[in-house]
DNA sequence: CCAGGGATCCCCT
DNA sequence: GGGGATCCCTGGC
């Protein structure tokens, strides 16, 4: 399966009060304060699962979230995965429109993928680039938190139908 | 040991 | 548009 990256947020690390890693260096966090490029992977709402990328040097916490992919490759696995019927190109958007849906959608849990480095194809799961050169990014506030709720740091494909809300949520 | 909260999704109205 | 599901993690006692 391959999806594009069409919406993330920042996580700034122990200063961010909205970021796992506020909480310091636990058992739970640790990926976080680890080398960049590793996957951090939390269980929500006794439901879902998300993804995080590490991005700061081994020590300081700092991460990106993946909240929407756009599919690209293994659709008909990825509509297994969701339970999900495809009967038209707009059921697309129930796949990986959101970070708990694309990660069901990977089929990406705390257990198999928490710490995998996802600079190595070798992971199973990783982070590629195929040329596609991202236009139009627009930016907004960080969507289901409580503090530091206005701080513009999600990123999302302007206009793409894969962005979750359809990007229009609480913009600028 | 236990209570509370959480970077969500789905179904119902 | 609103509420319930559902469980892991953390911190306080």
């Amino acid at each position: 399966m391959a999806g594009r990256i069409v919406e993330v947020e920042a996580y700034l690390g122990e200063k961010d009060p909205a970021a796992h890693a506020a909480a310091g260096n636990t058992m739970r966090t640790r990926v976080l304060f680890g080398p960049p490029g590793y996957a951090y992977v939390y269980f929500i709402y006794g439901n879902h699962y998300c993804l995080n990328v590490s991005c700061e040097r081994e020590g300081k916490a700092g991460s990106v979230l993946f909240r929407a992919l756009e599919p690209l490759l293994g659709i008909e696995e990825m509509a297994r995965a969701r339970n999900v019927v495809v009967h038209a190109p707009r059921d697309l958007v129930k796949l990986t429109s959101g970070p708990g849906r694309l990660a069901e959608a990977f089929g990406i849990t705390r257990e198999r993928d928490n710490g995998c480095d996802l600079t190595q194809p070798a992971s199973g799961l990783w982070i590629g680039e195929d040329g596609f050169f991202a236009k139009g990014i627009q930016l907004s506030c960080r969507i289901g938190i409580t503090k530091a709720a206005e701080d513009r740091l999600r990123y999302f494909l302007g206009g793409n139908i894969f962005v979750s809300r359809g990007g229009a949520l609480r913009p600028s």
